[in-house]
DNA sequence: ATCAACACCGAAAACGTTTTCGGTAGTTTC
DNA sequence: GAAACTACCGAAAACGTTTTCGGTGTTGAT
């Protein structure tokens, strides 16, 4: 029952741990006769190493945490996958927590994984963050920190990102090269950067094209669990408020696409009447009718790429005393659908 | 830079380790004044425990490993949150990996989670899984598992589950009930034992009301990646291969959304001419439209429970040698909406 | 016969905790 | 004034591994 220890192996063998541990590990000391009878044993023995002993010694644990504001999200999950089948390739195991949008949480929750001494950090801060002590602390405790998609800029660690400013914009553009000329958009709260990021592409693109920016178009969305629902609901009200409203620039897919059903039940043709784009190129966006024209965000990549740069900071970490952090901008385009009119010739 | 240990505040407070340890865990024979100079010094410098020491001491790490088929989905990214949500109020930290619905790696992870020494292993199994000698090998190394969702009967451990069967029985029975008389069914795959109980189900209900089961009326949706554009297909064979079938009881709501976005294309009226009921209550189901009837699925509450059983068996196991394994029966029930029509009041 | 080179092995320290057990000093009891 | 408590502290062992460093015995060359 009690786990087999390099101990037992020695003293069935009658020779010393040190050789039994050598043996297992491949050392050059030992002689060949010598190795195959420990790895015979070993593995009729069913020997597992140690872990906690392991880490121990080299002070490693081959684990890494990983926090994200919520699991149940298509965008966020295809994330998750990047990361563990990266990690899993490079013998790294990743712990997941789920800070549920809430800065006392995610703090609470660093300090687990601190605590339990992961070897690196990697994570999309909650919306309500504001305070990045957390999240120096696990700088100055020496590990490697890499935030992705929703980040602190003012945190001096390396971060994977998209533009969501430029793909905003990009989206914005496309309305108006289809002809629109009252634009709204439902942005998403106040405070991540991601969602100031997407207004002002959106501004921006109004701007350079000599449209008036006008506030009351602007919508916000929680985007959390609601977003359906909330998209229905600020669809109703940009009816009610503007008449004269022929496309928004919406946050994200989920809320689109209730935005899509609303107009759907309200007899408003898209995208005659209103022209839609979305955020995220969830794959419910190919399925639904109209198909939502959307902006591509690449979460497995976003994943794979966030823990390959955890990974390079972890090996240099070994030789040298700091990593120069380092942002990694992924590509974003924009996926032309049925919720846009084809663009104008001119 | 170095973690600081026990050791060092010994030292700056001229006092044994001992003494140290026993005032950070309050026991009764330290002095007040000592228990407070020690914990305002383990605070001013940041100790943190070294869990790998701890560990090695205690024999566990307070780490569950859960292995899954597929995190991208919503079903299981609700138990994984249902899981973990639960993991961290017993103290608990999650290890995630995912099998890819492949035998092969879910046997790698498998023995990954036990070299890992982690305390349990929760485990939804692969689809190609027939073999389980990997999985009883987990129990051959003393450590508790729990099953969920996708189960190995033969594997004696505990198991958290529905009955798929009934609730394939009550939606069969459902399109019945609404007036439905030559039934398609749209299964999973071969192997994996909830895809034979619906099917089981769906078989069940039509003997029992005297209906003919046809099996060319039975459609195979490998249920993965490609679900939504299995679900437009097969509804097309369904119109070429059987135009007198009135109702479909589909295996995922993925694979029925498909289903329904097909018919619309092909101008059959849901659910005038065919009927569809669905299964897992995905919250895209009540935003499509029209809004998909279907079995409710209790994915949060399936993680929660799951973990809630493994913690027991971690309970128990430190008293007794052994534990009885025990299944657990969520209930599933049938929502009502708008692919299936009324029930005919007779 | 001597020395160097080589092949192989093991003692011991170290990693940082936890816990048992015994010890000392001071106080109370009769 | 002896015995019995109480309150507090610390030495040491243990958990299982890794790694350094020094040893022994054999071989081959001189």
């Amino acid at each position: 029952m009690k786990p087999v220890t390099l101990k037992q192996i020695a003293e069935i063998l009658d020779i010393s741990v040190t050789t039994v541990s050598k043996a297992l590990k491949d050392y050059p000391d030992v002689s060949k006769k010598t190795k195959g009878l420990v790895r015979d044993l070993a593995q009729t023995l069913n020997y597992k190493p140690n872990e906690f002993a392991v880490n121990l010694r080299t002070k490693e644990s081959k684990t890494i945490g990983l926090i994200i504001p919520e699991i149940v999200h298509h965008f966020f999950s295809s994330v998750i996958k990047g990361i563990i089948n990266q990690a899993e390739k490079k013998g790294y195991l990743v712990i997941i927590l789920q800070s549920n949008e809430s800065y006392d949480l995610e703090k609470k929750q660093l300090k687990l994984l601190l605590n339990k001494r992961v070897d690196g950090i990697l994570i999309s801060i909650a919306n309500g963050t504001a305070d990045f002590n957390h999240l120096e602390e696990v700088l100055r405790d020496g590990k490697p920190l890499v935030m992705f998609d929703k980040i602190a800029k003012v945190v001096n660690c390396s971060k994977v990102i998209i533009d969501d400013r430029k793909a905003a914009y990009n989206a914005t553009q496309h309305l108006i090269d289809t002809g629109c000329k009252r634009i709204a958009h439902f942005r998403g709260p106040l405070l991540p950067q991601n969602s100031i990021d997407r207004f002002l592409g959106y501004k921006k693109a109004l701007l350079d094209n000599n449209i008036e920016y006008d506030s009351s178009l602007v919508y916000i969305c929680e985007c959390g669990d609601k977003s359906f629902e909330e998209g229905k609901l600020n669809a109703k009200k940009v009816l009610e408020d503007h008449s004269d409203v022929d496309g928004i620039f919406i946050n994200t897919d989920m809320v689109a696409i209730g935005a899509i059903t609303a107009f759907k039940d309200l007899g408003v043709k898209i995208p005659e009447d209103i022209s839609i784009v979305g955020f995220s190129n969830w794959f419910m966006s190919s399925a639904i009718t109209p198909t939502l024209t959307t902006i591509n965000q690449p979460g497995y990549e976003m994943g794979k790429k966030a823990f390959k740069q955890l990974y390079k900071e972890l090996k240099t970490l070994k030789k040298e005393k700091h990593i120069i952090p380092k942002i990694i901008e992924l590509e974003t385009n924009l996926v032309e659908r049925n919720t846009t009119k084809p663009i104008l010739k001119n």
